[in-house]
This record gives structure tokens, sequence and C-alpha cells, in this order.
DNA sequence: CGGGACGCCTGTGAGC
DNA sequence: TGCTCACAGGCGTCCC
């Protein structure tokens, strides 16, 4: 479910409420992808640092005082599929339900993961440059909004591969950050038919590309995310981008930009949606 | 090493 | 109503 606007619309939405907070306790629900990899006690007394987001990943920094740079760890969170983080303040906590899987109540609020598939993960690591956490990021490509990542630098990581277009924005090791949708809408807004062989993309078109991609995710961060089925922020506010989405999910349906229909098509056990009428190889 | 398939899980909607 | 099947926003691992 969640893709990078999706994980940053959630990290906005609780990360500075529960900055400074202390842990009050753990509460583990049924196990998520990896294991938790500490004993939930050792966390008890730590204080939350401000969190931050790389790929699709989240990072909670903790620390032993209140305010110590000194890290004394942090988890790694990642919202899979079905997963979502609920922030709630005051003392009427409800009850877990079925798939709350991880509940991190501290002295500002109760943290939870919520994530009925369970492909979410929240390992702990003793800091993010280092295993576990740094294993997990290591093979991520560059941040969609870091200036270093320049036309330039798109276009010859575009043509080291060999593999369709689409393929390549989802596998997220040259850019992280599109998953199914906004990589099937970044490839719509820069006219790019998916089944386009990267090594094929000319400089032009990989800068529109890149354009298009980086548009694409700031507007659904500004929309709040999409709710396709169950995606809320921290606050539980569902996301609109949905209503905004020009092929993904319209199989069938007039495209809004030529006089074509939107096709479904899949690759890599994945939907494909895009316009054969204005999407050019 | 890069590329593609697999599997992890549960829920939902369509079709019969 | 109830069954079966296809499909779902991700990604690490395994096998060529």
């Amino acid at each position: 479910m969640p893709e990078l606007p999706e994980v940053e619309v959630t990290r906005r939405s609780f990360a500075d409420r529960i900055v400074g907070a202390r842990v009050v306790s753990l509460r583990l629900g049924a196990p998520l992808r990896w294991p938790l990899g500490c004993a939930p006690e050792s966390l008890v007394g730590q204080f939350a640092g401000l969190a931050v987001r790389r790929g699709k990943y989240l990072w909670l920094p903790l620390s032993d005082a209140a305010a110590s740079k000194d890290p004394a760890g942090g988890l790694l969170m990642h919202l899979g599929m079905s997963g979502s983080l609920a922030f709630t303040q005051g003392d009427t906590q409800t009850p877990a339900g079925r798939h709350d899987h991880f509940d991190l109540q501290t002295t500002q609020g109760l943290l939870r993961l919520t994530d009925p598939r369970r492909f979410g993960a929240v390992v702990w690591s003793p800091a993010i440059d280092t295993a576990p956490a740094s294993t997990l990021l290591a093979r991520l490509g560059a941040e969609p909004f870091d200036a270093a990542l320049t036309p330039t630098h798109f276009h010859a990581a575009l043509r080291a591969r060999r593999t369709a277009v689409k393929t390549a924005l989802l596998a997220g090791n040259i850019v992280v950050g599109a998953g199914n949708i906004y990589a099937c809408e970044a490839l719509f807004e820069a006219a790019i038919d998916p089944r386009t062989r990267c090594e094929r993309l000319s400089r032009p078109r990989s800068e529109r590309l890149l354009a298009a991609l980086r548009a694409t995710l700031a507007r659904a961060i500004e929309a709040g995310g999409s709710t396709l089925r169950d995606f809320r922020d921290a606050h539980g506010a569902a996301g609109a981008f949905q209503s905004e989405a020009r092929v993904y999910g319209r199989a069938g349906q007039p495209c809004t930009r030529c006089a074509g229909s939107v096709r479904r098509i899949v690759q890599g056990q994945r939907s494909t949606f895009f316009c054969p009428g204005c999407q050019k190889r």
C-alpha cells in the first residue's frame, strides 16, 4: 500500500508529536516480517528523537536521555503493503485489535502499527548506519528529491539497465519512492510507454520522466497520499490523491489526455496501467 | 552482477 | 448464502 508519499505523510503526522517522549511500554502482536531484534523491555525509559524517512522506511531514533544526542539505537519501520501507523495522544487508548501488531506506549501518546497482511516490519538497530538497518537500506537508490540526482545521473543509471522502465522504477535501486501507483502515474505524466526498455530512453525523455516522478510524488504528498482501501496517516486521516490518478486502476476507462482507453498489462507480476494512445515507446 | 519469479499474509470483490 | 479464484499500495531471497 504505502509508497513514498504515504510514508512521508505518515512521518509528518506524528514526528513532531512523539519527539521527546519517553517509552513507557511495548506490546507485540503477531509476528511481522522480521523479529524486533531486541528485548522489548530494553527500550523502556528511552526517549524518542525526530523520525526520518529513507525510501519507504521510517527511522525513529532513541536515546538514553531526553536531550541527548547519544544514540541508544532506534526503530526501523516499514509499512509493507497494508500497514499504517497511528499516533494517539491522551489516556483513552483503544484496545489492540486483531491487526494491531506493534504498540509503543510513550508519555506523549501511543504509536501503533496496524498491518493486516503483516508484510510490514519494526526492527531495532543500534544505529541507522549499522546492521541490521544499514543492510536493509543499502540496496536503496537515490532519494527522488535529492538534488544530487541530476538528469544526467538518472539517464546514465537507466542506460545501464536492461529491463522495462516501469520495472526499473519499481525496483527502487535507481530512485526510491515510486510504488505501483506512482510509477504508473509518473510514466503517464511523462507520456512514456511503461514497456520502453531503459537503455533506449533518450536523455530528454529520461529528464522528462524524472521531472514527472518528482511532480507526481510531490502532488501526492500535498494531497495526503492515496487511500485506495485503508491508508490513514497517524491522525487517522485518509489521503485524496487516488481521485487524481489518471491511469492507475482505470483499465477500460477513457484516457483523460487523448481519445484512447486505459489498458492494464502485467509486468513482473504487477499490474501496469497506461494509455497506449499517448504513452510512446 | 543483473533480472525475473517466488513467497510472505489477510482481505475483498467478482463470478458461479 | 457460500465457495473459489484473482488480485491487492512491497520487497528480500533465491535461482539462473
